[in-house]
DNA sequence: AATGAAATCGACCAGCA
DNA sequence: TGCTGGTCGATTTCATT
């Protein structure tokens, strides 16, 4: 009935639990951990183990804030390519590997991809779009300037649908 | 000649280096880092409370791979209003806070928000999007299909483009 | 701002349910 | 497989420079 995960990690509450924690901030103490959800220190520690090696945890990061560095503008650049064919992989690549870009997104319908990226001042702005358009098969540009950015949590289970948490929580026929 | 700059931070090479090492991977431990920086460990220590106190670190967290959750499917909704006039912010913490929207971003130009979310199934994608619209000021809504993601390396550091990383070290008056 | 030593916390292991 | 308790190693803290 239920087929939408490809790789069920078969979780349970405790783990989504620990998760929801640690995806916030991976600064709390295994033994805090430990007495919100009555498990010892080290069951934290096997699930957490063992939600690195199944690769629901990508990793461990340090989030950077991008005001420190001045970085005050976010654009968002409409990107439409002139051969699709095959190409949309390079394109996407050389667009992700320019200065400044954040994310890249390829997308179906009339835009081919969607740039979002954070520079300091309009002239880095402006040699950014520069360099989108010098991208081979790149064939028009339209930017969008960002007045305010509402969620960068990046909180995946946090943000969960109901429906997809159930689904996390039952899998389908293993 | 140099206020892009806000909140100077006064960063140095060593605090850039410890920054693009950790804002991948926090898992390095204070000894390897010490060992490439010529450092002793309590000073990698030191300089990385600075920079948490400084809030050029915001925080520490564990990346969530959205796939392991079976969130397959990533669209982009640009979202119209109808009164522009100091509603932004609640539609937009509106946006924000529905279950599945990922990041939302507040544009000047036709579009007025930019909506990237990450859902599990069509239903879910369909659902969302009459819960955009259910929103009091939303006028008009368009979605994006994404077919593919290039880059979530969201690394601040990494990406700075030279004039960006110059105007880090060098900071205008102070 | 950086160092080295002492206290604290997390990582790993053997054993057990 | 998932958990426990204990040991070792790493990190955090602090007095000192």
């Amino acid at each position: 009935m239920n087929d939408a995960l490809r790789t069920a990690p078969n979780l349970d509450e405790t783990d989504l639990a620990i998760l929801e924690r640690v995806e916030t901030d991976f600064d709390v103490s295994l033994e805090t951990l430990a007495e919100e959800l009555d498990l010892s220190k080290s069951a934290i520690h096997y699930r957490l183990n063992k939600l690195k090696d199944n690769d629901v945890i990508e990793g461990i990061t340090a989030d950077v804030d991008p005001l420190a560095f001045g970085l005050e503008m976010v654009a968002i650049t409409d990107v439409s390519v002139t051969h699709e064919q095959g190409y949309s992989e390079d394109i996407g690549e050389a667009l992700a590997g320019l200065e400044g870009v954040d994310q890249v997104y390829y997308t179906l319908g009339d835009i081919d991809f969607v740039v979002i990226s954070r520079v300091q001042t309009r002239e880095q702005l402006n040699e950014l779009i520069d360099r989108i358009v010098a991208i081979g098969g790149v064939n028009e540009t339209s930017s969008k300037f960002v007045m305010r950015e509402f969620e960068n949590e990046r909180s995946v289970t946090a943000n969960l649908t109901p429906a997809a948490r159930e689904a996390v929580l039952e899998p389908s026929t293993d």
